[in-house]
Order: C-alpha cells, then structure tokens, then sequence
RNA sequence: GUCCCCAUCGUCUAGAGGUUAGGACAGCGGGUUUUCAUCCCGCCAACAGGAGUUCGAUUCUCCUUGGGGAUACCA
C-alpha cells in the first residue's frame, strides 16, 4: 500500500517553525517511503483565517524547498483540498452520524455552557466540559425543532463506558477510558461549518490518508476521532505523534522565546537550508557523527523508528551556527545573490547594480564569508566598501599603551607606504609593513590598526589589505589623510 | 483538579543488558591570525530517585519525583 501522508495546516496564522518542523516530518515520511505528500487547508476557523496566511503558506514552504504530490495548487484525484470547498460534505456526514444515533443535535447557547464550565470551575468535581445536556433529548422532538429552524450544534456521542485503544507507530498501545474522552464534541457548528475533528477525519479518510503524523498534542483527541472511524465504519489511518518543541522555559515554543515565525527567521537572513538542517534534528536522529544534511539527506534517511519521543527545546544558538555553516559553503556568486536584497535595502547597491559595484560587491564576499552569522549582517560589515565612513573619535585610532601624537604618526607612515604597495600580491605587501612597523619600533598590530580604523571606520572590519585592494589605494590614502588631519 | 505522554551533559542527541556512556551547540582554556571572525587542539559536563528482574542494568518492569500536553461552536 502506497504511503499517503497530509500537512493540514489552518491558515489562522504565519507559518510557525513548530508546525514547519512537523510539516517536514510529514514530508520526509513520505518522500522516504516513496509516497504522496498532500496539502490540505483547513480554513474552518473563519474568524481568524485570512488570505495572507495562505500567501505565507506557499511562501514559506517554496522557501524552504517542499513540494507536495496533490494540494490546492496543483490539484490531485481526491480534490478539492481546501476545506471551505467541502463543506457540504460534512454536513453529510454529521447528518449520517445522527441518523445512525452516533451523534445528536444540541440547542445549549453560549450562556449556559458558560454556567456549566464555571459551575465546574467552582465545585470540586473533576468532571469538566459539555454536561451531555442534550444528550438524552428524543431526536425526532430535536429534529422537528431543527426543521422549525432552531439553532443546534452536532455532537459526537462518545460511549459513556468501556474504553478505546489505538496503537501510535512511536508510542504504542494507547488505552483510554471513554468517560476521559472529551465529553460529547462537537462535530458540526451551529453556523453549519465543521469542526477541526469532524473536517480532519472525513477528510482524512475520503483523502486516502494512511498515517497521520501530527504533534503530541492531539494525542487526547485520537481516541475521539478513533469513536468517529468506528462509528463510520471505516479503518483508522496509523497515528504518528511526534514529540513537541519547547522554549528555553520548557514551555510551548512562542513569541516570547524569539522569532517563531519562518518568515522572521528568513528576514533575519537565515538560509532555508540552515533552518531545515536544524529543525530536522528536534526529536529525530538521522545518522551518527555528522551533522550537516540536505533536504535530499533527509528525504533518503528518514525513518519513523529515528523519531524521539521526548520533547525538545528550540536552541537559537545551534541555529545561528547551522547558518554560519551553510553560509561558509556557498559560492562567492551565489552569496552576492542572497545578500544583493540587504544590500540594495539599506541602500549600498541599486537593485540592478552596474557591472562595477556589482563587482565590487562580489570581490567582498570571501572577505565576510567566514564572518556572516546572518545574511543581514552583510550591509553592517560593509559598509565602507560603498560609502565614505565618517572619521571615527580620535581614541579610536590609538593603540593600547600608545598616545595621539604616536597613532597619527604610525598612520602617517603607513598611509605614505601605500602607494607603492603592490596589493595583488598579500604577502609582499604585508612583509612591507611588517618591516616598516619594525623600522617605526612599533608594534605590527599598532601600525595596522589605526590604518584600520582610518579606511574602514571601524576598530574591527575585514582583512584591511584585501579592502584596499577593493576600493582602491587613492580612496583608502584620502581616508588616511583625512584621519591624519582629524589627529593633528 | 482530572486524564494522557515523556525522562542520557545547560541544549540537541548516539546508545536498544556487559561502553573509559560517543558526537554536536553553548561555556571555558589554548593555538593560527593585521582587528573581528573562521579554522585547529584541549577541558568542563549526563544516565532524576527508589524498588525489583538478572551473574550484570543507562538499557526491561513497577513506584515516586520532575517536565510537558489536553481539558473551546481554535486548530
């Protein structure tokens, strides 16, 4: 049988890195065991759902690399896949679940379940939720009353005794007592849009799902939709719940742990494959000592066995240090590519850039390869390649243990050595000054960092030879008299 | 409160009865280096506790403790 997972992801928000994280899982899980990959959206929430989320949704995942086999784009057999487009069906089944007395209509406003839970709220009983209220209504009274146009919600009878079982791929045998199961929920809402539990399964089912893979957080929601496929008829698909991540608090990943949104890590400047390589090895393993996996990697060494059963905290840290290592592997052309937008938005590049800042712009990328923790650190550590930094304060320039009159000096010296340095050739150049530090009595460090300061504005920059090189021994030497004359 | 799930260094993890309990991030200390960074080397650091089972438990069972999740006309 052909392995058919879904990402059925409710476009009530930005796309979250928990639920990216479980979205590769699903993703992998199929890939790996050469099966389809299904997106479908669950926009039953009209409330909070908006259109933008959705653009974020193909945004993020075209970022990220995922493709899916069958979805609202690019359709499939078992269509439509987006939920409002369905709604008739549900409402069916709902319907189907009354008529065989596995689900009965509730007329209870807001107003008294209100009273109902804070009754609960006040006694100490350990019962909570739904009081069955209607349960025991006679249905033709309930159906006449709904014929005369009452409002009424659908709700599941869920058994009052015995217990439901049902085996998790990861967890195992999981055993419920019905009366635990949450009491009664409701399927279809009183404006006759389905719930997430009546939605999931019906569509679960007519979709083909073989395995659902979800967070542990719905694992007190399996043993519902089990008496749903029961009462149906119909053979369950496997349950996968895979482990939760966490902040640092141990606490449900959130805004204030950080960015949780994908789109702030990608504004950010993290690499797609950085985030995936990361979020990857949140509660699954994949091969021992390495650490570094592609998209491919994973999709070839997925196994649900590698699956973690613990929850994880999301380390920001080990984050940025994936980033750092997917920026140190790309090419110098293909970095420009990724920084151009940082660079064009603070205003160093022209968004179509002529040949000779472009140039410019790509020579400077082996000088902040090894630097960049983020693609938006690019304009920061720039800068002076593109415009005139203002001359930094005089203390700037002078080297620990040395006064002004000495650092004006020593920048002098090296400013009047520049002109006849030839900088294609590193070496010679810094033998040059290495003997001319030498010759002042002078530290080399000490020669090179007021010079430093002088060219790039800043005590601490890329390598100063290859910088020159860059912008050219006349602007570097006007920068030097000028911060010889600020000294003076 | 009730129910459910979980438990190896600070963090992510390897380990599937016998290992000096391994790796990575972070931290700390060195080295390379014109600053910063990269890179290299080293150090620190864990089986939550208690009963069993066993010749032997990090590994299997139970209990305790701890953590998380669910208890909506949200998903």
């Amino acid at each position: 049988m052909q392995v058919r997972v879904r990402y059925a992801p409710s476009p009530t928000g930005l796309q979250h890195i928990g639920s990216v994280r479980t979205a590769l899982f699903d993703y992998l899980f199929a890939r790996a065991s050469g099966g389809v990959f299904i997106l479908r959206l669950e926009d039953t929430d009209r409330t909070r759902y908006s259109e933008e989320y959705v653009k974020n949704l193909y945004d993020t995942f075209k970022w990220l690399g995922f493709y899916w086999d069958e979805g609202p784009d690019v359709g499939g057999p078992y269509g439509p896949y987006v939920q409002s487009e369905r709604f008739p069906l549900y409402q069916a089944r709902a319907k189907e679940l009354i008529e065989k007395g596995m689900a009965y209509y509730c007329f209870c406003g807001e107003e008294r379940l209100a009273k109902v839970r804070a009754d609960q709220a006040d006694s100490d009983t350990s019962e909570m939720g739904y009081d069955r209220h209607c349960r025991g209504l006679d249905p033709a009274a309930a159906a006449a009353r709904i014929a005369a146009g009452e409002k009424a919600v659908i709700r599941l009878k869920i058994p009052l005794e015995g217990t439901t079982k049902f085996r998790d791929a990861l967890l195992g045998d999981i055993e419920w007592k019905n009366e635990d199961v949450s009491p009664d929920p409701i399927l279809l809402k009183s404006d006759g849009f389905p719930t997430y539990h009546l939605a999931n399964v019906v569509d679960d089912h007519l979709m083909r799902i073989t395995h659902i893979t979800r967070a542990q957080e719905w694992i007190p929601s399996a043993p519902l939709h089990i008496i749903m496929y029961e009462a149906f008829g119909w053979e369950p698909p496997e349950l996968v719940h895979l482990p939760m991540v966490l902040g640092a608090d141990g606490h449900k990943l959130s805004k204030r742990h950080g960015a949780t949104a994908v789109d702030e890590f990608r504004k950010a400047g993290y690499l797609p494959e950085a985030l995936v390589n990361y979020v990857s090895h949140l509660g699954c393993s994949f091969e021992e000592g390495r650490d570094i996996f592609s998209l491919a990697d994973l999709e070839r060494l997925f196994k649900v066995e590698r699956l973690n059963k613990a929850p994880a905290i999301f380390d920001y840290q080990k984050l940025e240090w994936y980033n750092g290592q997917y920026i140190r592997l790309k090419s110098d052309a293909d970095l420009l590519g990724l920084v151009m937008p940082y660079l064009v938005q603070a205003g160093l590049l022209a968004e179509a850039p002529a040949p000779e800042p472009r140039s410019l712009a790509l020579g400077a990328m082996p000088l902040v390869k090894e630097r960049l923790r983020f693609l938006a650190d690019a304009p920061i550590m720039l800068r002076y390649l593109f415009e005139e930094p203002p001359v930094p304060a005089p203390e700037e320039f002078i080297p620990k243990k040395l006064d002004k009159a000495r650092a004006a000096e020593l920048l002098a010296a090296g400013g009047a050595l520049l002109p006849s340095c030839d900088l294609s050739d590193l070496e010679a150049t810094e033998a040059r000054y290495r003997a001319e530090a030498e010759r002042l009595g002078a530290k080399f460090g000490d020669l090179m960092m007021p010079l430093r300061v002088a060219v790039t504005g800043s005590r601490v920059s890329p390598p100063l030879f290859e910088s020159i090189r860059l912008i050219g021994i006349p602007k570097a030497t006007a920068r030097i008299g000028r911060a010889v004359a600020a000294l003076s």
